[in-house]
DNA sequence: AAACTATGGTTAAACGTTTAACGAGTTTTT
DNA sequence: AAAAACTCGTTAAACGTTTAACCATAGTTT
């Protein structure tokens, strides 16, 4: 059967205190006891009830991760991949993460996830984009907070922000690099700090270039950064401007859409068109050719932002800790040198 | 600060035996103190500690979700998206899903899940086919499992299955009616029961329509079904046979990589060659053309695995018992009439 | 009227930990 | 040699629930 605490004390010996402090190192406990006490655990297999742990400490030892359902489900596993670094990092701070969505259009009648009502986690993480009244009815409830790759409109949260204008700098300035000077920018979701700052950053490197920005070659309406909203910016971009040689996609995801729009309309990439995106997913080197992108660490967004997590938790004081994860331009063959028609 | 049942008891003017009585619904109360109880948890906003509540129940309130770490990060949305029809369910029965991976080629000195090791589950959901040797090793501490989309070599566990034969022959019977007569299965890592099952219900299609069975149209030597292998197990189909007309792929996953590769060697679909999948993952709409392919309910799937669990947690007793969903053909746009040449 | 039976409630033990308070030896300081 | 300090332990309270055992009171049988 399940082994107790008290069975170890018996076994070694000593009392259930002195067990205690031997699992926790919290107080000094001589060599050889130690030493019994701990074969005593193997012996008999305990783990420590995690309840009862729980119970006496006032935590729960759980973290909640909330993602909204199309961040959840995007062909591009994108925070998925955060998730599994925020999963990793958690195993070895001994922590769970309970795993939730909410309605990407989050309303007034929706209910908050479930572990936070019951004040079954320690502290949340939230990763990308979510809806303002979420925010504001989570914090009622003062939980220990982590943002991923958004800026909530209340800045005083611990953050871990993807380096968006060096990154769409780098991108922009490869592009140039090949010779480009009709270099368009196909966004979406303009709403979101990253992306807006990916849309700054590829001006602003244009601007160091000393090439004019054209604004009829930057679209970003579309409403969500996806492969059919690239392919509908795409379709809206050629159809409109014939002397376009780039695109920087906003991510890989609008990228893909753009591609495939190319793809089906005569261009050849990176022939006629150099292609470069965002975010660096899986897909990427699948594609015909594959995508020139910017990659993002996502593993290590996710393992930073539990440690953030974890620290404002054990600390008890939530400083407003930022962490800049670089990112880093990786060349494939979607892009090449500029040649003039 | 956090209310705690004695506060409500105080709160009420009663024991707190029966606020406990009162929330279990465990005792009869009058429904006078029933209703001042009621009210007491409510102007107090208080809800039961989860760590005493499992104390003393000797519960944790949580399941374990485990997947294959290729599973969890495929491109196809398939089981993220069966593990949200198991979170969401989860919600309605108080559960807590605890998530996590494993290495896909899982060995000797890889590690159990933690919450196995600590025992802080009731019972796990295993989705997706896994190490044998894991399984062993799990089924020594004997906690209720479920499996989905799997059956493990012990055959006594309850499990939630596709039903995987009919929607083989759903598929290969679409195209025999479209007058199709060398249809070719690709297929992929053949161990998995499910895909097995699909060619045994292609091979059982063609049988009914008295048409012979061609090993050579028969490719299942890929040993993951993703997209490249599609690909190049399109490759092989066709450098070798001249006058396929229709393919029915394991999965969606296969059959994105097969059009893939039919695009860029100049066959058009539907026109020269019609194409099915299985899965129907998010993925199908955006492809051109849009792919015709076995809906599987994923959600449906995800939430009576958790039914399973938590009825043979709960009854405590694990009866072998078996769901077998039912699949739908989609006819999209990939499928066409065969035309001689 | 005495003896049951229901109904609606209370008391207190139990679950498995952590940790403050205490104590017995032993060593160091004065 | 007495006092102080350190080392290594123990005892017992506390965490917030559930639930078995018990107890009034009122109603029902004999």
């Amino acid at each position: 059967m399940k082994s107790t605490i008290k069975d170890v004390a018996k076994e070694a010996n000593v009392s259930i205190a002195t067990v205690s402090f031997v699992i926790n190192d919290s107080k000094p406990i001589s060599e050889e006891t130690k030493n019994r006490v701990l074969k005593a655990i193997k012996s008999l297999n305990y783990h420590p009830s995690k309840s009862a742990v729980n119970l006496v400490s006032g935590k729960t030892g759980n973290i909640g991760f909330i993602l909204t359902d199309d961040h959840f489900l995007r062909t591009e596993p994108f925070y998925t991949t955060i998730f599994l670094g925020t999963e990793f990092e958690a195993r070895s701070e001994g922590y769970y993460i309970l795993l939730t969505s909410i309605k990407t259009n989050f309303d007034e009648n929706d209910i908050l996830p479930r572990f936070i009502l019951n004040k079954s986690v320690d502290g949340i993480i939230i990763a990308g984009k979510i809806p303002h009244l979420l925010i504001e009815r989570i914090s009622a409830y003062n939980l220990p907070t982590v943002f991923i790759d958004y800026i909530p409109p209340s800045n005083n949260y611990p953050l871990v922000l993807i380096d968006n204008i060096q990154g769409a700098q780098s991108a922009t300035n490869h592009l140039i690099e090949l010779g480009h000077t009709n270099i368009a920018f196909i966004g979406g979701d303009i709403e979101h700090p990253s992306l807006s700052h990916r849309l700054y950053g590829y001006k602003q490197a244009l601007e160091k270039a000393n090439i004019p920005i054209k604004n009829n070659l930057i679209i970003t309406d579309a409403k969500y950064p996806d492969r059919q909203h690239g392919f509908n910016s795409a379709k809206k971009l050629f159809s409109k401007n014939k002397n376009v040689s780039a695109v920087f996609a906003c991510n890989d995801a609008m990228a893909i859409g753009v591609l495939q729009w190319l793809n089906e309309n005569g261009f050849k990439v990176p022939q006629d068109i150099s292609l470069v995106g965002f975010d660096d997913v899986d897909a990427d080197i699948m594609l015909r050719p594959p995508l020139t992108t910017i990659r993002v660490p996502k593993i290590e967004m996710g393992v930073e932002a539990l440690k953030l997590i974890v620290n404002t938790v054990k600390s008890k004081k939530s400083l407003p800790k930022k962490v800049l994860v670089p990112v880093e331009l990786i060349i494939r063959e979607s892009t090449s040198l500029f040649k003039p028609k």
